[in-house]
DNA sequence: CTAACTGTACTATTACCTTATAACACTAAT
DNA sequence: ATTAGTGTTATAAGGTAATAGTACAGTTAG
């Protein structure tokens, strides 16, 4: 079970990301407790110390806290929750924006390329 | 003069990144030679083994073709360019929405975030 | 208390990225 | 032929990411 890595991007970036993304959403809900380490890194099929330093790291942002014998648990302050959302949709469409526009391609340019990949994904969602 | 890295990504992608903009944008035409490999280190301020290693990456994917004491030139190949710049687009395009849809942003959101960063952009422009 | 579970810390090893430095091979101009 | 500029290759060193393995520290259930 599961190990799908982009080699370039670090891994323990990339952990994080994703349980981010499961924090937002709300898959993990506020004062949860996360895997212990050794299990999620049994989970992500990755070493503890990875998962240690993913762990390290959420709780530097304030996103989990660590209490030492009984886990690691979602922080349940709701506020850094939201603002963590906002803060990731605005970093990704300033990031995605600013890769275009160096690129050269053009509002108009942009705007279509989306439409145009929206209309191709629900074409293969009919399959 | 230029250095301002990200420290997640390794430099040398960095740089391809910037030189495959430049020649999509037009900056660099077809068949232009790039600086050569100790002008473009001190350039970027970069040891010469990572532009090495960018030449070499450019012309492993066809947009660069290396001639031995000449030096490095872009494709004359037009279609390979404009393919690229497909390629890059869809690529950017497909990667920024599959992050959203992960976080859990619906089309909706994503699409005012959108419109929403422009108006930002634009009353920024003003001053 | 004991056992089993937590987070935490440390050493060692491997691989990759980057730098520093030097040399080699080829081309063009003088 | 010499010189200067090109791509190319090689070695050594340092930093970071990830792995493997071990040990320590605190909590909880029995």
């Amino acid at each position: 079970m599961g190990k799908d890595f982009s080699s370039k991007t670090p891994i323990y970036l990339q952990i994080i990301q994703h349980i981010c993304s499961q924090i937002i959403r709300g898959d993990l809900q506020p004062g949860e407790k996360l895997p212990s380490v050794r299990e999620m890194a049994l989970k992500m099929g990755v070493n503890p110390n990875t998962i240690q330093r993913v762990y390290m790291e959420l709780e530097r942002e304030s996103l989990a806290e660590a209490r030492r014998g009984q886990g690691t648990f979602v922080t349940e302050n709701r506020d850094r929750l939201q603002q963590l959302r906002l803060d990731l949709k605005h970093d990704r469409i300033k990031t995605f924006i600013a890769d275009m526009t160096e690129m050269g391609f053009t509002t108009e340019e942009i705007s279509l390329g989306l439409v145009e990949y929206f209309a191709k994904s629900l074409n293969e969602g009919d399959k």
